[in-house]
DNA sequence: CGTTTTTTGGCACCAGGTATCAGTATGAAC
DNA sequence: GTTCATACTGATACCTGGTGCCAAAAAACG
């Protein structure tokens, strides 16, 4: 006999749950025909909490205060910051930020906390991005603390440009590795093209 | 006789459940130091649901598709594709995605969108951005549609490299400029080292 | 056929409530 | 003092959406 009948009703109830997490196990037993204590078996082999359980993580999420401003001004936790010398900021790897099969990070998030402190660390009033040169060396997964770590090279002082150079490490590996050439607003009175990245002063 | 204590317990208890909106009517009760009776005659003066119908509102509000997935497998969307050849994809720059001062689409938006695209564009299972290359031209600015396109400049059958270029306009603009290198997986066995994007395999 | 797996039914129980009725305390009004 | 209104508490029945457990029925398999 084909145990398929049984799996693909396993494969169905979790398609079902994934697309409509508010079903509750009667709603299942309407639309799979099986009774109600087959659903409670196959949430069991399967480990898909009840309703309620689903309800709450999915407000918790939601609740999140991380998750509820998905991508702030600042990505990640500037832990130290010596304008126009050097910073330092954190970021953990969360379920938010991976793709959900691999566990590995999404590139424009390690990205984004590069670009972040990179602008963060110069010392003026606006900052853009004005271009990067970047590498992924090894994939950040989740639950991973990224440190990064920037040093202005060259402040440009004379120019409106700085050059800032960021690496991002996961304990003493480096994950990420980064130049960043960033426009300033003050040395020169137009400094040319604006880039992609505004700084709006913030912590 | 004041009747402020009432008063003042109703402005506690909204505050309270504003604050943590998980709070059972027995937990209010310990905080509140009345009865779970009075709790409840308060919610329903004050119309606050019980926790269920709050945990699941709060599930609702998350499960807004537009809301739920800030940053998808794919930024913007893919409108043509040519495996190993080229793409476009669509990315309107909407309200999440700008400074709310300055309205200037935050760099990594762009660069996710770009990243998407040269990652899907690879015809392989898996695909990671191993590094960037990548120049911010002009600022996108809110409302503003950015079209990229992705051109596969050398498919790297033989080395499991491959390398995309990617440029994004709005309208005749252009506001981006990458050259990405992509891993992929199956040329070679091994391909070095992991990147920071992988490409699980969607639309 | 017998055995194993799968499915179903039934019952007790739980949390976190609603709804309703009754009783108590307290202070102000007459 | 008595009466009345308001606030609070208690108790009970009931609801939903489950869990946990046990036993029986049904289906599939060798």
């Amino acid at each position: 006999m084909e145990r398929l009948p049984k799996r693909q009703r396993h494969q169905q109830l979790s398609r079902l749950i994934e697309e409509n997490p508010f079903l509750t196990d009667r709603e299942l037993t309407r639309l799979l025909k099986v009774s109600i204590q087959t659903i409670r078996l196959d949430r069991l082999e399967l480990a898909i909490p009840e309703l309620r359980e689903r309800l709450k993580m999915m407000a918790e999420r939601s609740y999140d205060p991380v998750r509820s401003l998905p991508l702030h001004e600042v990505i990640g936790d500037i832990v130290d910051l010596q304008l126009d010398k050097s910073g330092i900021s954190l970021f953990e790897i969360r379920e938010e930020h991976v793709f959900s099969r691999s566990g590995i990070a999404r590139g424009h998030h390690v990205f984004a906390q590069a670009n972040s402190l990179a602008v963060a660390v110069i010392n003026d009033e606006i900052a853009l991005t004005a271009s990067a040169d970047i590498r992924f060396i090894r994939p950040a997964r989740l639950g991973e603390k990224c440190i990064a770590k920037a040093y202005v090279r060259s402040s440009g002082s004379q120019k409106g440009k700085a050059k800032v150079e960021v690496f991002t490490y996961v304990g003493d590996e480096m994950v990420f590795q980064g130049n960043f050439v960033i426009y300033r607003s003050r040395m020169a009175g137009d400094a040319g093209p604006e880039g992609g990245e505004a700084h709006e002063n913030r912590g």
